[in-house]
DNA sequence: TCGTTTTTCTAGATCGATTTAGAAGAACGA
DNA sequence: TCGTTCTTCTAAATCGATCTAGAAAAACGA
């Protein structure tokens, strides 16, 4: 039994198979009788409309945006500034009736081209967080694909919304600095570090440049301090969290951790919390992002609005009046109860 | 300047265009040096493998599958149970190297086919709590869209992987009748409320199945109880809190309001503290679902596993070994602070 | 050496729609 | 009444690949 496509609605009412094709996709082009009668056709012969593929490679076309995230797409759900995000951008994408497709980013065959950002039928595609030199990104731009970044790139012709993450830090590092902080550990993500073992990084060993920005963003406003980088894995609560029971349970305490995300911050406060240390009068945590939970936990954190940057990759991604190809999205330092002085000693 | 294709490619080696597709999806049928000349020759013209929509059309394989949400896809997110639903589903997603197209469900224009749905290239769906006769269901019954359902529907060749609702409820509607509650609100999201006022339903007004099972679940437990249904408005922690407001504010206090999510039994909570009222004490608050929020704010809830949820929705959807089309999940109820004995008068 | 099997490659049809250019007929103005 | 404009519809080309069936060449066994 042959499927029912255009053809055979076209041959059933007795119309060419353009007719069929313009009641679904430019009703003024055909009388409103005929049109009428073509869709009540289509339902009784079971036709649920223009196939979806081939209508996109014709039109060229696809009505839905690619995302992409850093890590495994699962390790993305686990932290609310990435769902926030994706919240913000999937508003947009409702407006405009078009759909987010969430791409795996499984580094395997990109040769062979079965993996799925190649298999990926998008018109355009958001990335979050994604590395500078990402190889996805180059099949992406070989295959033209108009994308926008959570981060700034170097090419100069990039859209991306985002935020002056050297600044972002520096605006830590200032109130650390004041409260006489000169032991910092930075805990980061780093595929790397994935086993069970934290690691301590170089500098040079950080992979995503908005780390490295970070970092020198810290460094700037606390020259006389000693800046340790450790991972514990991914971004997540739980690499936090075994990061911050290395450190803390090693001859070498700092006076204050600082997570690159507020997961890793969070996980953080639950090794002080498991070792009954008090975060804010024993040691200092601060986090980037403020998700909400950093609220109800009192961390300290440097807050990016990270719905509005959703929505903004969004717009560029989607909405031709938008004519701004590069935003800078304002942060603020939020002083909550987990940062307090040094300790003297 | 014509796009580079597979055509193009083939000419410049001076083979087929057959041969270049086989170097790209069936290797062992071409010779390695002449694969990795064309695949060199590929990449020096820009080719960035066979195109997603020609490919799905031809081959009939999109690579993605859908994901249907029940309320607006920016609300979804706000949910922690669908963020958990989804990282299942992810998990299993990018383990077959296959995307997840999340769809809006506006219901907008189902005739004229200009909707997500219809436009969508998907191999099958994973329905999330969306009512039964949603009109987007037919759309993809009709176009033989293979579906996996978080709710149990009424045709028995359905494939699902839910909850038992009643028994679910019963169990949280027992422990409310041991504590001697016989005054009774239930929260619940409906599309009707969304505006500014919250109402008060009946049960033949409740939307989705689920939900109506839950309260006849609550009934069976509770045969003597009152138990009246209110909505403020869409499934998200604002609408608890705004019913719960409403409710707190009337003449007519109930002594335990049950959330049938846990985001509106937590704005419930919320609504409480803002009036001076202590969970547990004052008034019991219960939930479902056991969001990782609800042990923090220690709200009696009824716990399922909802990652493994999304897991087995994978899992049906793309796993060919996995032959069981319908799975129950266990549920448990989860006891807190948040409940307590009902006050005498 | 000759037939048979295996490997390597290709021609041409096909997937299901949209698009372009234009035909046929109706409506219109003078 | 006749040419012009609109409206309504269609034929045929096309989007970019994959698939089927089979040809050509190479390897093999006896």
């Amino acid at each position: 039994m042959p499927r029912v496509t255009i053809k055979t609605v076209a041959q059933a009412v007795g119309v060419s198979p353009s007719t069929v094709s313009n009641a679904y996709n430019k009703p003024d082009q055909l009388s409103a009788p005929l049109r009428e009668k073509i869709l009540a056709k289509a339902a009784e012969l079971g036709y649920a409309g223009p196939d979806a593929s081939a209508r996109a490679l014709r039109s060229g076309k696809a009505g839905a945006v690619g995302v992409l995230f850093t890590d495994k797409l699962a390790y993305a759900f686990s932290d609310p500034y990435a769902v926030g995000f994706l919240a913000g951008l999937a508003e947009v994408a409702e407006e405009f009736t078009t759909s987010l497709l969430l791409m795996p980013l499984s580094s395997s065959d990109i040769q062979g081209g079965t993996n799925a950002v190649q298999q990926a039928a998008i018109d355009a595609a958001a990335i979050f967080c994604v590395a500078g030199g990402h190889p996805a990104l180059d099949t992406l731009r070989t295959r033209g694909v108009p994308m926008v970044s959570t981060d700034r790139g170097d090419h100069p012709d990039l859209s991306w919304v985002a935020i002056d993450e050297v600044e972002a830090a520096a605006k830590l590092g200032r109130h650390l600095s004041r409260l006489g902080h000169r032991e910092v550990v930075v805990l980061l993500d780093n595929a790397e570090a994935a086993g069970s073992n934290p690691v301590e990084l170089t500098l040079d060993e950080v992979g995503y440049t908005d780390c490295e920005l970070r970092v020198r963003g810290l460094q700037k406003e606390m020259p006389d301090a000693r800046i340790r980088l450790v991972s514990g894995g991914h971004n997540a609560f739980s690499s936090g969290l075994i990061g911050a029971e290395w450190v803390l349970d090693s001859q070498d305490r700092p006076t204050a951790i600082v997570g690159l995300s507020d997961v890793q911050a969070l996980g953080a406060m639950e090794a002080m919390r498991a070792r009954g240390l008090v975060p804010g009068r024993d040691l200092t945590v601060a986090g980037f992002d403020d998700i909400p939970q950093a609220e109800t936990a009192g961390l300290t954190t440097i807050r990016q609005p990270i719905k509005d940057k959703g929505r903004a990759v969004g717009r560029m991604l989607l909405d031709p009046a938008q004519k701004e190809r590069q935003l800078l999205m304002p942060t603020e330092l939020v002083v909550r109860s987990s940062s307090g002085p040094a300790p003297r000693h």
